[in-house]
DNA sequence: GATCGCATGTAAGTGGTTACATGATTTA
DNA sequence: TAAATCATGTAACCACTTACATGCGATC
């Protein structure tokens, strides 16, 4: 097993405080889904892993009305790894991208195909924008003073200007696909079938 | 077998000329590796499985002093096969992101390990940068007047918008990360043992 | 009565990388 | 003579997703 990436994440979340894996799916999808993600089928097996290996600690915490938790802690060990991995340069991957890929086989398509694909990316990095702005305001509310937050702003900045960047290239995009296509087509032919290219 | 994405990747690149898996290869990290990628163990068994669904059609090209070429051709079919996925809305998966997953966990790493972190990724960007404009000169020499390059050129305009709001994003961090850090200490302390933390 | 939230887990499958095998020719 | 380029392919492995199973209590 190496899953370095997931089993760090989830090492630095429990570093962060102590949960259960339902409790690090929720934290997941709250505080760091513009940028990463976690199925349970990884965190589970993971911090199976992670406590065989005494990285942390597990205590059942029993509950009344609800199942069982599993509480899971940084042990010393983990946080030994935790530093280890931290101080490593992180890995760039590359990262694929459906959307570019799709304009880049645009002459293949059709332009009113091309500017339906650009505009549902709009739209979606409109969303993200709006969901980092919800984000922020949510952290700086339920966390106020955490020596944390700092740093959880600043990747939430990462993806706004991001998300601004992109949005301002679909505009210029969507404005040059239209004016790829003025020369060929008179204006709003409409009917053309979903089949042709060219 | 599903691969739909890496499939269509390939589909596309042969839709705009046919070529060996060898030449695939090549044109994926020539002209779209700054949004895509793809492996010989991935690109050998779907040209297989391309032609067996008569998506492409094969014919050996003998070559003397060099090994034999297997040249690669969409059929009709796999020209709609393209077109239906072209069609079809691209999926937006989410990016993970190592530097900003360390970076969310910046309070339980040291600010040296945090600048180092940042500073690489800037350092990453601004090669990006100089990639794209490279690529860019490439393709505008080496295809003038080609149908497919006005596509090609709005992706590459999408790596560079990106890669400087990135570029930005970073300057504006290390701000931030000295800052925090200066309250602390009172500037270069030096000495600071690789495995502390707070 | 349906569905949502809490909570833990597994099995099967997919999509992908890495390393390896082969071998000729050309370049450094 | 070492390494790079051309060229094709496979086997083993890994990371990850999806779907499923279970079951209680609260809400709609």
């Amino acid at each position: 097993m190496k899953q370095s990436k997931s089993k760090h994440a989830i090492l630095g979340l429990l570093a962060q405080g102590s949960g259960s894996g339902y409790d690090i799916k929720k934290i997941v999808e709250q505080k760091i889904s513009h940028f990463w993600n976690e199925s349970y089928g990884q965190i589970y097996p993971i911090l199976k892993d992670l406590a065989a290996t005494k990285l942390v600690s597990r205590k059942v915490e029993r509950q009344t009305g609800k199942p069982d938790r599993q509480v899971y802690t940084i042990t010393a060990r983990g946080r030994a790894s935790l530093d280890d991995w931290l101080s490593e340069p992180a890995q760039f991957q590359v990262l694929r991208n459906e959307t570019l890929l799709k304009l880049f086989f645009g002459h293949e398509s059709d332009t009113d195909a091309n500017l339906r694909l650009i505009q549902r990316y709009r739209d979606y990095h409109l969303q993200l924008i709006d969901g980092c702005a919800e984000l922020e305001k949510e952290l700086k509310r339920d966390h106020p003073g955490d020596t944390d937050l700092p740093y959880w702003l600043m990747t939430i900045d990462h993806c706004r200007v991001e998300a601004r960047a992109v949005l301002r290239w679909c505009d210029v995009t969507l404005k040059k696909l239209a004016d790829l296509d003025e020369p060929t087509r008179g204006r709003k032919p409409r009917a053309t079938p979903v089949r042709q290219r060219r």
